[in-house]
DNA sequence: CTGAAAGCGCTAACAT
DNA sequence: ATGTTAGCGCTTTCAG
């Protein structure tokens, strides 16, 4: 490695400004926080010298010092999913208007790199974290409780009294589309399950078969299938098996919109004319949806609300801003109405 | 904030196994590098006690002493782009095989915050960074290469000797996309650009225009039009422009798959049949389009390999694995048929 | 209003 | 083979 040049330290600008370092350490913060332990006239000397000599704090010595890194983790299952990184930019976003930098973490769909996220995080002594997780329990998070970081979470399995919760209202999301269908007409309706183990997957079914219920359909367990995972693949295996079944169903929701994807495009390779022969609803509304042929009806979750309610939360805890008991925020999904359906 | 809970030290680990921080240090290290500098006997008894305190380095205080942060940033213009989660997976997938975790900066599409990325890391002290820039020269990596920081680009602008790139064959790629059009039999064909300000936009453009002279078929200025923005809308804007031209072209190749995609839309509301009227292909293959309708043609451009390669080099510089000078590599864009041209 | 000095937790000489 | 110790660059009492 090519031999690395000294930095120019606090020291270096305390004796070009020919004061102490102390004093520059207060100019420095100065600037952030409106304190003034330093005359005026100092004060622009040092600034003189900070400019000069293009000083920048070494953010390891200040976390070491002051225990805060000025980092926040951003976990998400899956950037390859198009709703993360819309979640992403947005928490990002609001983290750097206080200045703060985001660590992503992509989970990769795993429950292993999910565990993973949680000692890497700490390890680098993120002061706060936001948490999109599938698989992860309150226990899991104990680490992070202990050191006292802050955490926002979206899964309600993540329900504590020490975490911030801004969730999307699943049980309503899955009820309003498969409403949305039923309005339509339809009375033979399949569900493609996402990964059932997860919140998402489970309570998502639960409105499906409610919405069904709530409209006195009688709910056909033929019908409910896939659930082992959110992937596209999944959908497309799941939606041929449906189509094949002696009493096909005339409309499917599926789980997420990855999987709509990969059904839209089973229907297309066996010239099954959506929503023509089956309708088809998706949720997530991600930009794929409005890409796919016929548009993809869905419903829109709202990513950047939810990640930047959520960054905000963790944000100000960590700056004692807030202080608040935890909250619970729900955010309710909204149809976005394509040609699918 | 909550209290934090102070956490074990290396001197919490020497106290409870009765050496010295220094031993405790060896061990930790020791599970890295081969060293022996511990007896086996005290080796135990010290991983016992770490195991037992759950011990876990301070990154913060590690980082500040060997200047080591174990943190690579990856920069990518704009994370919204399907191509670069994939991107940004793979860097980060070879990162942490060595036990190296990525700093992911979406910038967004600005300049700007390109700039602003390569501040924000160094304040973080990354060890290596893996960029891809839209704007940014090499005079903007100064501090980063002052620093010593290895530098992995894949932008030939960023060419010097002290930074290693894995470009895709820009030029190769849209010449190849183009003869791919020649060769489907059209003789008018359009090109939309990408932002000319960019190294992608220009280089295709030119891959565009040599492939055209090429075949001894005559550019006509008016139908290469955008170059201003890559995304989606200017691709539908474009796209509408050129079919309402006197004398339409009966191909196009746009500078990259979002544009396609959203020139792929403006034929489908305009109820324009793609390829029979007109035919499309972009360039990145990105999850999109295979999602489209019709399957969108488009030359891979292998994100993985260049992520991976790119990685993998900045981190066995950053080890001093890898010394040798600055290397070039270059991956050539393949074709993706599917339904569009 | 300003300076001196004590660490934050760790690594790496240097001693023993 | 193991221990002692001097910092890394910064913040923050505590004196003056």
């Amino acid at each position: 490695m090519a031999e690395r040049k000294r930095s120019v330290r606090l020291k270096d600008v305390a004796a070009h400004a020919g004061v102490s370092v102390a004093t520059v350490s207060a100019v420095m913060r100065g600037l952030h926080d409106g304190s003034v332990r330093v005359g005026p006239e100092t004060r622009e000397r040092v600034q003189n010298s900070i400019r000069e000599l293009g000083y920048r704090p070494n953010r390891a010595a200040q976390a070491l010092r002051t225990r805060r890194s000025g980092l926040v983790g951003i976990v998400v299952p899956d950037i390859t999913n198009p709703l993360f990184p819309q979640f992403v930019r947005a928490g990002q976003q609001r983290a750097e208007v206080d200045g703060v930098h985001a660590m992503v973490w992509d989970s990769c769909g795993e429950a292993s790199r999910e565990r993973a996220a949680i000692a890497a995080l700490l390890d680098h002594q993120v002061d706060g974290v936001v948490l999109v997780t599938e698989h992860l329990g309150i226990e899991d998070l104990a680490p992070l409780l202990d050191a006292g970081v802050p955490i926002g979470a979206t899964d309600a399995r993540l329900a504590d009294p020490r975490v911030d919760l801004v969730s999307e209202d699943l049980h309503a999301g899955a009820f309003a589309a498969t409403s949305h269908l039923i309005e339509a007409g339809h009375r033979r309706l399949a569900h493609i399950a996402g990964d059932r183990t997860t919140t998402a997957g489970t309570i998502r079914e639960q409105g499906f078969r409610d919405a069904l219920e709530a409209n006195e359909i009688g709910v056909d367990e033929q019908l409910i299938v896939g659930g082992d995972t959110f992937e596209r693949d999944a959908g497309y295996t799941a939606l041929t098996h449906l189509v094949e079944l002696d009493d096909p169903p005339t409309a499917v929701l599926t789980s997420n919109d990855v999987l709509a994807i990969g059904a839209l495009k089973a229907c297309a390779d066996r010239g099954i004319v959506v929503p023509d022969e089956i309708a088809l609803i998706g949720i997530d509304n991600t930009p794929e949806a409005d890409v796919a042929h016929p548009g993809l009806t869905t419903m829109d979750v709202h990513p950047h609300e939810v990640a930047s309610k959520l960054t905000d939360i963790v944000i100000r805890r960590l700056n004692g801003t807030l202080t608040a008991p935890a909250r619970r925020e729900i955010v309710t999904p909204t149809l976005v109405a394509r040609q699918s359906v």
